[in-house]
DNA sequence: AAATGTGAACTGCTTCACAGCA
DNA sequence: TGCTGTGAAGCAGTTCACATTT
């Protein structure tokens, strides 16, 4: 096997939690809108209220990047924007490509908040021949064949992949090959990447299913009578000859 | 305070652990793309590898839904993906709104491996009347005034927020007292909603930030010698009057 | 008086390793 | 023999509660 992990492994970075550096960004938006409107100041209590955690966690949270609050006042608004952007590595410029301009890409390429904070387009990339030269959100779409030359060239180590799931693993490919070093996946596959190589994954239908799921048990519970739902009964039909302690066999998979 | 939680409380699910439950998508994929090529079993060490995950970990999810498998065998494909896919609440039908038909609305809505799984367009709002009427993806999008009627209509219980992140929280408003109770949030903002509402949220620019701290660290590590990066030496021009264990003051806030 | 920073307890998730079964 | 299913151990993340500091 190509031993490629898919997951960074979820070590410590520099010491900081893993779950603590996917809080720090939002600790930041709150922060920044807070900055906007010029308070100095704020406690553990209001800034966690704003991005959605309780206070204890945001206080641990801090606690790994430093003593930045002050005991009886709080936290200084602008110190610590500049902090966790200084943590983050949003005090330097990244440059992303982003591979697959249809719909999605597009979509991401337009995407304002993108470019404000510490990263910036550097060029959209489609396998599509009649794409090429086309501007998408102010910026020439270049063909699939440039892209090694592209990511050298602007010392790209940030990939976004915004193509059809059976291109994604190509391209991811040619990515990493070329020096990119961290990947954002939209398309709906498994990467298998080298070690040292990133990879973080958006993908609709999985948070959908998620929601679904839950969706479900709600609609379960309806009657707010008994208190657990009851064990569901699974047993639909004929259980029949199969093994599972319970459960039905469909005539015609679903879907 | 309106006492409004943000996140499921992570309570677990009639047993099922909210881990488990996050990666039965994963392993529905992979195990439709083995029934389509007319696998017949499999085992929990290939079904991994397909998942990208490790097998103890797959068989351990197997187990909080029963024992589907067969020792010395491993699991019918087909059993598998009608057990999951019934666990998930995908043997039934789920009506999404998509509000905010802009660039990501449109791609949203022409994703195609959404009607495929369970889950089907009811409706596309906007809140632009130029946009009323027009068809995305074969939808004629409806205009905001009509959302509580939609919603009542077609029995929607899942929405889709694509809308600029000012407007979200409105949205969401509307939607939940329409009778939504699942949210999946593409908008750069936390979403305050009453107990009993699940919000799942996607965010572009967290995942960069996410990506560029460990791209950081990869910079900070570049040469193999030493073994941890060491402190860094965060303190870079004069920390003067900070109160700081270390770190600078900048002059101007970067971004 | 107010709010931070943190040890300690707790909860949940992952991994190990092997007994049990086909 | 081969592979599942699962107790038990280990690890990471969260919450508690309070000593500490301004």
């Amino acid at each position: 096997m190509a031993t490629g992990r898919t997951h960074r492994p979820a070590t410590r970075s520099r010491g900081i939690p893993e779950a603590t550096v996917a809080r720090l960004p939002l600790y930041l938006r709150a922060l920044t809108a807070l900055s906007e409107r010029s308070v100095p100041t704020v406690s553990s209590e209001e800034l966690a209220a704003a991005a959605g955690v309780n206070s204890a966690k945001l206080r641990k949270d801090f606690s790994y990047l430093g003593s930045y609050g002050t005991r009886g006042v709080g936290y200084d608004v602008e110190y610590l924007v500049y902090q966790i952007s200084r943590e983050l590595g949003l005090t330097q410029d990244w440059p992303v490509v982003i591979v697959g301009i249809g719909n999605l890409g597009a979509a991401l390429a337009n995407y304002g908040g993108f470019a404000s904070r510490g990263f910036r387009v550097a060029a959209l990339i489609d396998a599509d021949p009649a794409m090429a030269g086309k501007p998408v959100a102010g910026i020439a779409v270049q063909h699939t064949d440039e892209l090694e030359q592209i990511i050298t060239d602007n010392g790209v180590s940030i990939g976004v992949i915004a193509t059809p799931a059976g291109a994604a693993q190509q391209v991811c490919e040619r990515l990493v090959a070329a020096g990119v070093t961290s990947i954002l996946n939209f398309a709906p596959t498994v990467l298998t990447v080298p070690d040292g190589v990133d990879v973080r994954k958006v993908d609709l239908s999985i948070e959908l299913q998620i929601l679904a799921f839950h969706e479900q048990r709600k609609a379960g519970e309806e009657t707010p009578e008994s208190g657990p739902p009851a064990p569901v009964a699974r047993t639909t039909a004929a259980a029949a000859d199969r093994k599972g302690p319970d459960g039905d066999v469909p005539a015609v998979m679903p879907a």
